[in-house]
RNA sequence: GCGGGCAUAACUCAGUGGUAGAGUGGCAGCUUCCCAAGCUGCAGGUCGAGGGUUCGAAUCCCUUUGCCCGCUCCA
């Protein structure tokens, strides 16, 4: 079955009127590519981020069968660490996220090759102005001259080369340039700056000495920190290190509301295992990430498992298992789908690469099999953010038949707010009542108060909110000490002793 | 980065050269024993920003910012 369809307009509509998401900086005509979370928006959030932690870090999943050096049923280990957006500048380098990166660079659309501009080099005939032209790595003509040649004896004219940068030539005329790894002509793009990190200066005085960036990830925080962990906190391999932070990447073309957005939040772990191991941990992980955004209501056909293709894959993967994509159909993405969260199998390449470059020694020693290695690493990185949106797109419920018109359908250990309390009507001392109520749940959960206008009005102010408990104090809580609680979803009422309202919630809410 | 579209109240929108509007929402009061009910009232917009044309611009022109769609990009 698929989902009604609905449109992205009207869920940004909702976000904006009802408190979960503004444009930033809006009263100065905002900021592309940036967004700040409401009220009820950061409650949800914190709401998925507590999810993570906890399914994560503070009780992990159980060890599978033959894999963990713990018997099959122990937690796994998982610890957490927290570190700083703005690193030393030779992570970044170490990362391969400077380097290649920072000088202009030209893409293959065929071959998806990326070239440094000032690298090549295009060879031509003399004379012909109707001729491809092929571009070379510099100082590698050969293959190119021998096309050339073989163009030379087709059209009959002479075999006479002019080779010269490509950067003398006009972008126009690329549409004339044969890659060096392909056989067409045209598929070369223009040259880009890529600086996908955001700059900075540390210090007062700028200089290029103190140029620093913020960190486009937060997974190299934690390999930065992965000899202090196996130093200080007696973790065995195969254990992880869990982050959750903010990350900034100055996206070519921030897009989809807050799926891509120039600074956002992410959830990722760092599994460090046994080389030979990671092929299964990397199933495992896979397995356990699906079901955890299942558990939060991301059911059904909108959630979709991907392998990466080999072409798509990132610099780090390419030796390994490869990358799974836990993906989500979003309004504007379907019928295709988003990326939420990818799980992919690192191999060695940070750890080795932070080892050549810091030279710090950072492979681990295994006692038991007195044995030494770099751990091969399955990464889980999921984006914050983005869940929050899938979250909400998943809650968006238009419904014809109430006065709201729509409502959000989170699952109630999410929902932003979990009950709200109502005085039927503000006489006879039912407000009274309500609000100590309200005093004493809002200890342990987050509970509205609300007293004003039709009791209509206020279900329907829930619904939007996505609140999934309205609990009511009326003539009966006078008389018989029992409250109504109406459920969200079916709108149906049920009695319950003042007394039993908190258990009701915790056993709801799962608290 | 390229091409197209859009921008008027918190939201959805009307207003095509002559005094800024509606519905919804919000707030206050009255009413009200269960689903945006009723009555009364109130707040909120230099019409995204800057410049130009004009006696006069939300309206026409230019620039710019933001959003949406399609390419490109997303390591």
């Amino acid at each position: 079955m698929t989902a009604p369809q609905v449109s992205m307009d009207d869920i940004v509509a909702l976000c904006k009127r009802r408190g979960f998401i503004f444009p930033a900086s809006e009263i100065y005509q905002g900021i592309n590519g940036f967004w700040d979370f409401g009220p009820l928006g950061v409650e949800l959030k914190n709401n998925l981020r507590d999810a993570w932690w906890n399914a994560m870090v503070r009780t992990p999943p159980l060890a599978p069968e033959g894999l963990a050096s713990s018997p099959a049923g122990e937690p796994l280990s998982i610890v957490g660490v927290d570190t700083s957006i703005i690193q030393n500048p030779k992570v970044w380098e170490a990362s391969g996220h400077v380097g290649g990166f920072n000088d202009p660079m030209v893409d293959c659309r065929e071959t998806k090759q990326r070239y440094r501009y000032d690298h090549l080099w295009v060879a031509v005939l003399e004379g012909a102005d109707d001729v491809p032209m092929f571009a070379f790595m510099q100082g590698e003509s050969g293959a190119a001259e021998k096309k050339l040649e073989k163009v030379a004896k087709k059209k009959n004219v002479p075999f006479s080369v002019k080779k010269f940068p490509l950067t003398d030539l006009k972008t126009h005329d690329f549409s004339r340039v044969v890659g060096p790894d392909s056989d067409k002509a045209g598929t070369l793009t223009e040259p880009r700056q890529f600086n996908l990190m955001f700059k900075t200066y540390v210090g007062a005085v700028q200089s290029e000495d103190s140029a620093a960036y913020l960190r486009p990830e937060t997974a190299q925080g934690i390999f930065l920190n992965f000899k202090n962990v196996v130093d200080t906190t007696r973790v065995k391999v195969p254990f992880g290190i869990a982050q959750i932070g903010k990350a900034f990447r100055n996206e070519v073309t921030p897009r989809n509301y807050i799926f891509r957005s120039r600074e956002f939040e992410q959830m990722e772990m760092e599994w460090f295992c046994h080389p030979t191991e990671a092929p299964a941990w990397h199933e495992f992980w896979c397995a356990e990430r699906t079901r955890f955004w299942k558990d939060l209501g991301l059911t059904g056909d909108n959630l979709n498992l991907r392998k990466h293709e080999q072409d798509e894959l990132a610099h780090y993967a390419k030796e390994g298992v490869g990358t799974f994509d836990i993906e989500y159909r979003f309004p504007f993405s379907a019928p295709g789908y988003g990326e939420l969260e990818g799980v992919a199998h690192r191999v060695d390449f940070d750890l080795r690469q932070h080892e050549k470059h810091s030279g710090v020694k950072l492979s681990y020693f295994d006692q038991e099999k007195n044995e030494r290695y770099l751990p091969h690493v399955i990464e889980p990185a999921a984006g914050l953010s983005r869940g929050v949106l899938a979250l909400i797109c998943e809650a968006y419920t238009p419904d014809p038949n109430r006065p709201s018109q729509v409502y959000m359908k989170f699952h109630p250990r999410i929902a932003p707010t979990k009950a709200a309390i109502f005085p039927l009507v503000q006489k006879e001392g039912m407000p009274e009542i309500a609000e100590k109520l309200f005093r004493d749940l809002r200890k342990k959960h987050v509970v509205q108060y609300d007293a004003k206008q039709a009791i209509g009005k206020r279900y329907a102010r829930m619904d939007e909110a996505g609140t999934p408990y309205c609990i009511t104090i009326d003539g009966d809580t006078l008389s018989g000490q029992t409250v109504t609680i109406r459920d969200r979803d079916t709108l149906s009422q049920e009695r319950v002793a003042l007394d039993k309202v908190a258990a009701f919630l915790d056993e709801k809410i799962g608290a």
